[in-house]
DNA sequence: CGTTGTGTTGATATTAATCAACAAGTGTGG
DNA sequence: CCACACTTGTTGATTAATATCAACACAACG
């Protein structure tokens, strides 16, 4: 299984394909390695252009996708062009999943990607074969809901300024999918015009708010796409709308 | 089981306890009428006190629930009271499953309700002897997080006007559940606070945008609870921002 | 018959969007 | 190597949408 070896993220990491069977979610315990190794045996990999839509809102939901290296954007469009970034998917992120027969949203890669296929038909067999993955399943969508009601929170009822700190310091915890401590400093590997369409904001709101917090020594900017957390509690309190 | 002849909705009408087997959710095909029974056998019919919050956000999460009659709103709150609905629970509606150790956001009764809970342990061995019923939840999880998806891009990206058409359109479709055509005519079982905090708009926006819809014609309202879609071509452009 | 809760409408304030200019990088071709 | 265009991000001035504050209408209820 080729795609079992190779390379994501920092040069010599090995890959971890999530989805097929790899550390990322064998360490979640949810999952057998013996299912994930039946998993992976249908797992198509496949390199996602960047830009290019590998899910396309109402087209048919063929297929399901695991995320092995790279972070895509999820979204919604209005007919004249506005734009509703739903969340993004990083490393290990389960995509695609749908009832209806068509997709909900598009998906595409910020920057370059990777991505395990699996075909609905395949999956489903599996799935009836080997329920821990329809569990494993079930968990990711619950998870997926916990976040998009979070989401809801922010862009109902937060200010522009609670919503940017919420915003990296959800950021900061991301690598906690694999069981490490949130980090006070990370890249963004996002557009000021991908983060604009995840907080319902425009670009100059964004960049304004985060010079705004940089001003305040909350946080450092070294590079546009760099974050630095320099005081992560009142930072908290911000997100949270007690600052 | 005597919640299975109750009466729920207008007088008269046998209750559907949708969770425990009844006719909303074998209608839906997905789960077999004897798997239905056994998970009517582990259900515990609750009659809930209006405004008790029968889920709280950040408590064990000890049940999970299928709303058998009425509506729940489910909230989350900023620590200063902001609140955001991120839903509402209607009659057949599956509830409060979660990976988490506790809930990630509350739910209460809009007026009387009542609810089938099912502890979380009894739950588990059922899903884990009938992995029919574990498809089923995956299908209610994906068909939560689709709406919740819709309901972002309403939130980070339409207008208030786009917003109360959304959801007058999607409501008049709420009954589409048991396979009915949208209705022209209904009640909403909220009230304009409710509105508010599921649109993240203020109450004077919901109902000065009521009222605007209401003087062009695209809907009338003949008591404040009750909405008759007099256009639907055009609500449904308002909602989709192409009018 | 007043009181209370809910919804409506009006006047004003405030937040974030829009419009606009500019700065810093990046890549291309001369 | 430099001039140029092009992209991305930042900052400033103004506008527009919706929130806030306030008054009032109406029905339900004691």
């Amino acid at each position: 299984m080729q795609h079992h070896s190779a390379v994501v993220g920092r040069p010599g990491d090995p890959e971890t394909c999530a989805a097929c069977g790899a550390r990322a979610h064998s360490v979640c315990g949810a999952i057998s390695n013996q299912d994930l190794a039946r998993l992976a045996a249908i797992a198509v990999p496949t390199v996602v252009e960047p830009h290019h839509a590998f899910i396309a809102e109402g087209e048919p939901a063929e297929a399901f996708f695991n995320v092995t290296a790279g972070t895509a954007r999820l979204f919604k469009l209005l007919p004249d062009g506005r734009q509703q970034i739903t969340g993004f998917a990083d490393t290990g992120h389960f995509l695609g999943l749908a009832v209806s027969d068509t997709y909900a949203f598009s998906a595409e890669g910020i920057g370059p990607m990777r991505i395990c296929r699996f075909s609905r038909p395949r999956l489903r067999r599996l799935m009836d074969d080997f329920p821990a993955l329809e569990q494993r399943l079930l968990q990711a969508a619950c998870s997926d809901l916990v976040a998009a009601q979070e989401q809801m929170l922010l862009l109902g009822r937060k200010t522009a300024r609670e919503r940017v700190a919420s915003f990296v310091v959800a950021r900061s915890r991301q690598p906690m999918a694999c069981r490490r401590a949130p980090l006070d400093r990370f890249d963004l590997p996002m557009s000021r015009s991908d983060i604009a369409d995840y907080l319902g904001l425009t670009i100059e709101t964004v960049s304004r708010t985060l010079s705004r917090l940089r001003s305040e020594r909350l946080i450092a900017l070294p590079r546009p796409d760099q974050v630095i957390i320099q005081n992560r509690a009142s930072l908290e309190r911000v997100a949270e709308g007690t600052a």
